[in-house]
DNA sequence: ATATTCCTTAGAGTTAACTCTAAGTCAAGA
DNA sequence: TCTTGACTTAGAGTTAACTCTAAGGAATAT
């Protein structure tokens, strides 16, 4: 017999409210099963599966786009190359969009390096001087 | 004489709308210059200043903590130490997060090659299944 | 001359993804 | 028995960061 869990319990396992599991449920993102009495429950495998949601909300997809995922999954492995497609794009998106971040804080990092000369006295000139400066010493 | 661009030409060059900039601008965080007819305009010096801004955006900072970072900074070189320890979080933060999608993405291209498994009908059993064995590879 | 672009204030609308309330019912635990 | 936690539907509230409209006025471009 595998474990099942309430809603909180599961809610709690997988860090989610009971609100956000109903409204997912609702979204037709997840199916508990039911006891006689029509309380919902979890299993093992709605923890892995929640799991595997939480992977594709973090890399970047929206909620409507998973449930287009979660819809192509719904009609059977015929559906497959179309959720590889999917998550090929995901993946690219979510690739860009780390090395976007990583750009973003290559410019941090000079701006701690530049307040750092500017409290040790160095004199670095402008931010935008400093910059330019690393510019060419890049090249 | 610096060129000086009205607010529609510096929204195209900068990525914003003339909404947005008057937006960031009533929160403080970008101040153009006037003409004397009332109209602002935005030098190149303003063009950095905003690519900044966005940068700092990029890294995942909130409107509400670039508006804190600004009025340091409107504060005097006294408060550079602040802003640098505030960089300095959001950095960490910004790495973390980054760190936190890349975890992400490894299980999607899981994923993927699963799927590639299926297409080929290699057997690979669940992706719960393919997923343990790698875990176990790993170690 | 006419259309476009600029200005103002003030406030309403938008989107995503929750988050919660109301109001009423049901069932198990101490 | 009393509290706690489960259930329902339907809809309202929240937050961030815009995004736009209205209404009225001034200047610029074709």
């Amino acid at each position: 017999m595998e474990k099942k869990y309430k809603i909180s319990e599961f809610a709690h396992l997988v860090g989610l409210s009971p609100y956000t599991l109903r409204y997912y449920e609702n979204e037709k993102l997840i199916t508990p099963h039911r006891y006689d009495n029509g309380q919902r429950y979890y299993t093992n495998h709605d923890i892995r599966w929640v799991g595997f949601l939480l992977h594709l909300k973090g890399c970047g997809m929206s909620m409507n786009e998973i449930k287009e995922y979660v819809k192509l999954r719904s009609q059977g492995d015929s559906t497959i190359p179309q959720r590889k497609a999917w998550l090929q794009k995901v993946k690219a998106n979510s690739l860009s969009k780390i090395k976007e971040m990583q750009f973003h804080l290559k410019i941090l990092f000079h701006k701690i390096d530049w307040y750092d000369g500017k409290l040790n006295n160095c004199d670095y000139g402008s931010f935008a001087e400093y910059l330019d400066r690393f510019e060419k010493k890049g090249k």
